[in-house]
DNA sequence: AAGTCGACCAACCGCATGCGT
DNA sequence: GACGCATGCGGTTGGTCGACT
């Protein structure tokens, strides 16, 4: 039957927004809240999309946004990250709160990919645990035999283990979150970015005016207000890096479907305060497997190189202090 | 100075997903 | 369960700008 357009074609604004148009925007969000993007065009009397609206909100006025150029933190991270998530931009995004998914994507397409390509040219020939190019390679593991087959996941394993220590223990040793890059920003931009600065301070109020259909964005708000990092009204990043990295490690060890997910409670514990789905199905699963899976003597094990290694406890770090960036 | 090219990035588009009825 | 609506996500496009010829 085919879903119509999110908004009349007719009449409506597109291409680069205007400062005017911005203050609109802000000024209605913050009013109401993040979300419920769908009447913003009315509401303010924007001749721009719904989408439109939510895309502009979320990628360039949203308090807590950095620009400018990444930091190597940062690309380390984006690097490890997309090989263990592949292109999940947004799921990379939660766990480099001052970015957005675009900004991330739009890097990674510019610079990264490049890069990655030109030392996989380097590397080809030795092996192709980083083949990068076309995302994660945890679905290469449809070789014909069952020794190859093995050899495979292990690698995969092994390089999911790098990538995951690697991502988190470079967060954990650097605060990239403090750390200020020569802002390289247009005039325009810097306007937005006064027009952000104007938001700061207003979510503690505005998260408790929402309305009950945005319950799920106010209770990141109200998280968000303990730092300046995400006011975005984008699902929870931490509950979504946690499960995506769940979802990551799961993949990994997908042959034991029946152990899948009841690993997961040493993750949610962290997962955002308000206790995501995510959770509830974890807590529903535990009532019915009290068995101790594999999945999490793996992710035992996971954790446990990560101390050996004399990096600080991973589930200290990882999301316990992520909690205080969100 | 003018033209060309490539890099960068904001914004758009279509599909996927979640949620209420 | 089917349906419709709202929102999220990832891929792609197109405009802008600087470097180069």
């Amino acid at each position: 039957m085919g879903r119509p357009p999110c908004c009349e074609k007719v009449g409506v604004k597109k291409g680069p927004w205007t400062p005017e148009e911005d203050i609109m925007l802000v000024s209605y969000v913050q009013e109401h809240g993040p979300g419920n993007w769908r009447a913003v065009p009315t509401k303010t009397g924007l001749r721009r999309c719904s989408k439109s609206c939510r895309l502009r909100w979320t990628n360039y006025l949203r308090p807590g946004i950095k620009r400018g150029s990444f930091t190597d933190q940062e690309e380390k991270m984006i690097i490890q990250l997309q090989a263990l998530l592949g292109n999940k931009w947004a799921a990379i995004a939660s766990y480099l709160p001052e970015r957005t998914d675009n900004d991330i994507k739009n890097y990674w397409n510019t610079h990264l990919k490049k890069k990655m390509k030109n030392l996989e040219e380097k590397c080809s020939g030795e092996d192709d645990l980083f083949s990068v190019e076309n995302g994660h390679n945890l679905s290469s593991s449809n070789s014909t035999s069952r020794g190859q087959w093995e050899r495979t996941l292990q690698a995969d394993i092994n390089m999911a283990k790098k990538a995951l220590h690697n991502a988190l223990s470079l967060e954990n040793s650097t605060p990239y979150i403090k750390q200020e890059t020569p802002a390289t920003v247009s005039t325009y931009a810097s306007s937005t970015e006064n027009i952000a600065r104007l938001l700061q301070g207003w979510m503690p109020s505005s998260s408790s005016t929402n309305n009950s259909e945005n319950s799920k964005t106010s209770s990141n708000n109200i998280a968000a207000t303990t730092d300046s990092s995400s006011c975005d009204g984008t699902p929870s990043a931490e509950s979504k890096g946690g499960m995506v990295l769940m979802e990551a490690l799961e993949s990994l060890f997908g042959l034991e479907s029946s152990f899948e997910r009841s690993s997961s409670d040493q993750l949610s514990q962290t997962a955002s305060p308000e206790g995501s789905k995510f959770q509830v199905e974890i807590k529903k699963e535990e009532n019915t497997n009290s068995q101790v899976p594999l999945s999490v003597m793996l992710e035992n094990w996971l954790l446990d190189e990560n101390t050996i290694q004399g990096k600080d406890d991973l589930t200290s770090f990882s999301f316990d202090e992520t909690a205080d960036l969100f």
